[in-house]
DNA sequence: TATATTTGCAACCATTAAGTTGCATATTTC
DNA sequence: GAAATATGCAACTTAATGGTTGCAAATATA
């Protein structure tokens, strides 16, 4: 299943990688930084991503700087969108449904 | 990960099962028979999509009927939804070019 | 030039996941 | 009541995944 988004997306590691690198680009050893696991660890993670080019590279030096690249999460978004259209009406009665119940229970 | 609905979509029979599912409420036998795979392996992938409330189910005699739950792909949404907002910019930016490009490629 | 830093790659290990087969249970049909 | 059908559960196998450690290559610094 290589090179598959949904599967790089499934970790949450991975995703929590994303979130970062969407904000700023970043080299391996400054992501690894934020996680528990070994700098090993996330460069897997990191490859996983550059493989399904949810991740560019740019290097400078001995630094590899990661970019996020948003050309394949729209082909992710593209998918929910699709089943989404099945299920547009009822997904928006859901979406008010869940504002009702989210503001009822806000009140006193 | 048990119901993790990330890891739940990862896996594309899943993928296809929802599909199918949200198109109309199936048994895991009318479902088994979409697929290449035994029964039971679809049965195991049903349980998973309902493990993490995707699938919601009602026995009718012998039969059990899965419906879809919009409700837990409503949080799937929402991670993506929240994701885009950084990039909301970038990908209408992003919409435009593939559409362009699209056309272009149509072309004569 | 010698040393430190950044990174990727390979080997290995433990756990999980997806598939199979076999069987038990509940329900329908004959 | 016996046979057929629909389903779930358990055991087992194999492949994939996420983690570790060790090492080599490239680049920067002393």
């Amino acid at each position: 299943m290589k090179g598959d988004i949904f599967q790089a997306i499934a970790d949450p590691t991975r995703r929590a990688i994303l979130v970062l690198i969407a904000t700023q680009s970043m080299t391996p050893n400054a992501l690894a930084e934020h996680f528990d696991t070994s700098r090993q660890a996330v460069s897997k993670h990191i490859k996983v991503l550059a493989d399904c080019e949810l991740l560019t590279q740019n290097k400078v030096g001995r630094e590899i700087h990661y970019y996020f690249n948003p050309v394949k999460m729209k082909e992710f978004d593209h998918w929910l969108t699709q089943f989404k259209k099945h299920w547009e009406d009822r997904f928006n009665q859901l979406d008010q449904l869940l504002i009702n119940l989210n503001s009822d229970s806000n009140e006193k």
